[in-house]
DNA sequence: TGCATTTTAGATCGTTCGATCTATAATTCA
DNA sequence: TGAATTATAGATCGAACGATCTAAAATGCA
């Protein structure tokens, strides 16, 4: 029919991805995601959209990548055991992150979910489905007996959503082992107790 | 000697922390801001020197304000209920926050903090005053029996920052009554255990 | 009352922004 | 092979950006 595309769209959503991460939305510009995706302008606008629409297509991909993945990973794994695995995962990625890009979804609900309403609606649906993992593992934690019961499976969801919210802009700000740990370790006691 | 100013230093300053804290650093323009204080640019720029020395005076100000203010309240009271107030005054104001314009100083550690060390470590300082705060409050509460001694105060007090953090985070998204009152009531149980 | 000093208002600086235009190159289908 | 379609490159659009300049206005001190 025409003219076949010269990028791969997964390679240049991908570099897309490292910009809006990295510097969010309003300090990237498109001149800096066409260099970094390595088209020009033209062909971003006419592959893409407009910025904005780049953004979500990145945001969409990358909680797809990270949480999706994460998820898929943990879920099979003994319900006690995939929480500890999967805030294991949280904190060493943490502290391996030397550009402190942090979480993109946590970066994306701090500085634009409260002024676009669709992003907003879909980062909200994002940390329902988080809260959700962490519920079906507090539940099935209780059935198995390794998830103490006197908390409700409700309840310890939120506040394991919290933690990680709570991780993710501490290791952003001051990226120390022993702070990362030391905010885990009454929930582990929290959840371990009889 | 000179002409002296027409505006209240302090008035123009809070105008400023109304525009950065509903709309960030960057997406905040220096038009907005003149606007919003009521001077033009040159006298804006006379007065502050540039766009980032007023985010600066606007941020510092708002944390003597916002924390300065809420800890030289609650010091005083029985730790405990310190830290009980602390959280409900954060739940109530976050549910009442129509513009979800949620902490400036967490939104500040999100936008701006990785990109500029100065400010990254500005930031990072009030953050530790919170769990020093908080510290102060766990300690005291052992020693009057108020607060469990399963766990070390120093981790009962970075579980509580990472708390804050994550409400704050949680409000700007998903600002649910349930939402935020199920996060705390697991901690109040971490605290309250014998 | 003039001089020195500072703040004001308004225009405007050069740069960069998101977005688009034109023209050319590359493909499929007839 | 020619017509139709789409992607490319490069120039460029008007608007907005942060920041500054000039000149007028307002003060204290001599």
């Amino acid at each position: 029919m025409a003219r076949p595309r010269e990028f791969d769209e997964i390679t240049v959503l991908n570099a897309a991805i490292q910009c809006f991460w990295s510097r969010g939305y309003e300090a990237t510009s498109v001149r800096d995601l066409a260099e970094s995706m390595g088209m020009t302008g033209a062909s971003l606008y006419n592959a893409f959209g407009d910025k904005r629409a780049l953004f979500r297509k990145s945001l969409d991909r990358y909680v797809a990548q990270s949480f999706g993945d994460r998820v898929e990973r943990f879920e099979h794994l003994p319900p006690r055991q995939a929480i500890a695995a999967f805030f294991d995962e949280i904190v060493t990625r943490s502290l391996g992150d030397k550009k402190r890009k942090g979480c993109m979804l946590i970066n994306s609900a701090i500085e634009i979910a409260p002024h676009d309403r669709r992003f907003g609606r879909a980062i909200a649906d994002v940390l329902v489905e988080i809260e959700q993992f962490f519920l079906r593992c507090a539940r099935a934690g209780q059935r198995d007996g390794t998830i103490t019961e006197a908390q409700s499976a409700e309840d310890l969801a939120r506040l394991l959503l919290s933690t990680l919210l709570g991780l993710r802009v501490l290791a952003r700000s001051r990226p120390e082992s022993d702070l990362l740990y030391g905010v885990l370790r009454p929930v582990w006691a929290l959840l371990d107790q009889p």
